[in-house]
RNA sequence: GCGGACGUAGCUCAGCUGGUAGAGCGCCAGGUUGUGGUCUUGGAUGUCGCGGGUUCGAGCCCCGUCGUUCGCCCCA
């Protein structure tokens, strides 16, 4: 740059923006495990991996939205473009998914089974778990409308619970939502039920009976936890069609092994959800109990101007899981290869990319005599240490050193990758 | 957005009723001229988050601010 700008005040000590953070070593080796076994579980569902931009027109995400939430603009971070145009860092990931769905025509070839994972940006309040930068692994059906499609979704969410170790934490509350038929009833019935309460509800409450009447059945205040103890559920409200889809939907779990608790007041805000509606929820993490959450969104593509196309999927916060792994993934061990002297830089060097190149994880330090560099293979966990000395080399022999027993042989140089690997 | 708690070396924390900072771990160097981890000896580290105020004097008291954290709200 060769005008400068002007520029804010220059800052005293430089910190990560509020409720952003690095990962770095262990929190780094935590994350990347969460994604990647998600990746490999997702894969063996025959789900593909999908990349979208990181920002999209505001609409794309405050479409379906309304006007009932304080998300649009309270929570989102919008910003208006040089050519004037209002985008969004997207604050979750299946939006721009559906639009992709549909601005790729792929609405043509249904269904389309989506993993996806990336960083999502809310503007909150920070919390242990809640971030304004966080990472979310999604996975998705699109184009589906058969419960065989839900129960996929959630048995891939639970395979990838159990193999990052966390699924004893974990259980699975599910509920349905029904169709839009059902759910109105409903609706009408828990306004009909909580208006002869009104008087003892939340304050809160009472905002939501009349903005978001399903809301107050999830609300945590006790008072009202005991007028919802005795709300009705939906199930007398669902009609045949939804009360048979999720019929068939517990069938599939029951049959995949999937344990499940039902619980009537997980509900959903929006209307284009519809029947199923789930989270693993983990007591382990105070406030910010759900891990994975998901459910139904027949309405979404629609809504996004495409067609028709009944949806079904799940995200979950790849930073909550971090915090449940019980063991943290172990550094990778590699191989030091150390010249005893100066004089077998060269020759080490030739060693460890040769090392290198069989696929081997292999390192010489680039600095030190022997014994710094003994230490530096000790602290970054080398398995093993290769030291070349004079009269080794003129032997065309290694000292092979296995750093965890202590044990030491001479090895060819010329066999030092096949028996290392 | 609302209410509470906290903020001291790289990390975890101690610091009495206000008298200009400590421990453990880690780091660096020696005990070893071609061998790490254990042991041992020595060493360096801090604008006590930041800004202001009270006081002869503030890590400690007061106000503000930034950040973290617990709960609420929200949860697409």
């Amino acid at each position: 740059m060769t005008e400068s700008q002007p520029r804010k005040p220059s800052v005293t000590k430089v910190q990560p923006v509020r409720g952003t953070h690095d990962l770095i070593g262990e929190s780094a080796r935590r994350h990347f495990h969460v994604i990647e076994t998600a990746r490999r579980v997702a894969a063996t569902y025959g789900f593909d991996e999908w990349s979208t931009p990181i920002f999209e027109e505001t609409a794309v995400f405050a479409r379906g939205l309304g006007d009932t939430s304080d998300v649009v603009m309270k929570e989102m971070y919008s910003f208006t473009d040089r050519g004037g145009e209002s985008l969004t860092l997207r604050p979750e990931a299946t939006a721009g998914i559906c639009r992709a769905l549909v601005t790729n025509g792929l609405t043509q070839s249904l269904p389309q089974k989506v993993f996806y994972t990336g960083p999502m940006f809310r503007y909150e309040r920070p919390q242990k778990g809640r971030y304004r930068q966080f990472h979310q692994i999604d996975v998705e059906v699109l184009g589906s409308p058969e419960p065989l499609a839900d129960a996929e979704v959630i048995a891939c969410g639970w395979s990838i619970l159990q193999a990052l170790g966390v699924a004893q934490d974990v259980v699975l509350e599910l509920n349905t939502l029904g169709d839009r038929e059902s759910r109105m009833a409903y609706r009408e019935a828990l306004i009909a039920y909580f208006s002869t309460h009104k008087e003892a509800l939340s304050e809160d409450s009472r905002l939501r009976l009349e903005r978001n009447p399903l809301r107050v059945v999830d609300s945590k205040d006790p008072g009202d936890k005991a007028i919802v103890a005795d709300a009705p559920t939906i199930h007398p409200y669902l009609n045949e069609h939804s009360a048979a889809f999720y019929g068939k939907l517990r069938e599939h779990l029951a049959r995949i092994g999937v344990p499940v608790v039902e619980n009537p007041r997980i509900v959903r805000g929006l209307d284009y959800y519809s029947h199923t509606a789930f989270e693993f929820v983990t007591s382990q993490l105070g406030a910010q109990g759900t891990v994975l959450g998901g459910g139904r969104y027949d309405g979404l593509v629609e809504e996004m101007g495409g067609p028709h196309t009944p949806c079904v999927g799940w995200a979950a916060g790849v930073e909550r899981l971090s915090m449940l792994l019980a063991h943290p993934p172990a550094a990778p061990a590699g191989i030091a290869v150390i010249p005893a002297a100066e004089a077998q830089e060269g020759a080490a060097l030739d060693i460890v990319q040769a090392l290198r190149t069989a696929g081997l994880r292999a390192e010489m330090a680039y600095r030190g005599n022997l014994k710094r560099r003994m230490e530096r293979a000790n602290k970054t966990g080398a398995h093993t240490a290769i030291i070349l000395g004079e009269s080794e080399l003129a032997r065309g022999v290694a000292q092979v050193k296995n750093l965890s027993t202590g044990d030491q042989q001479e090895i060819a140089l010329t066999d030092l990758a096949a028996k290392l690997a």
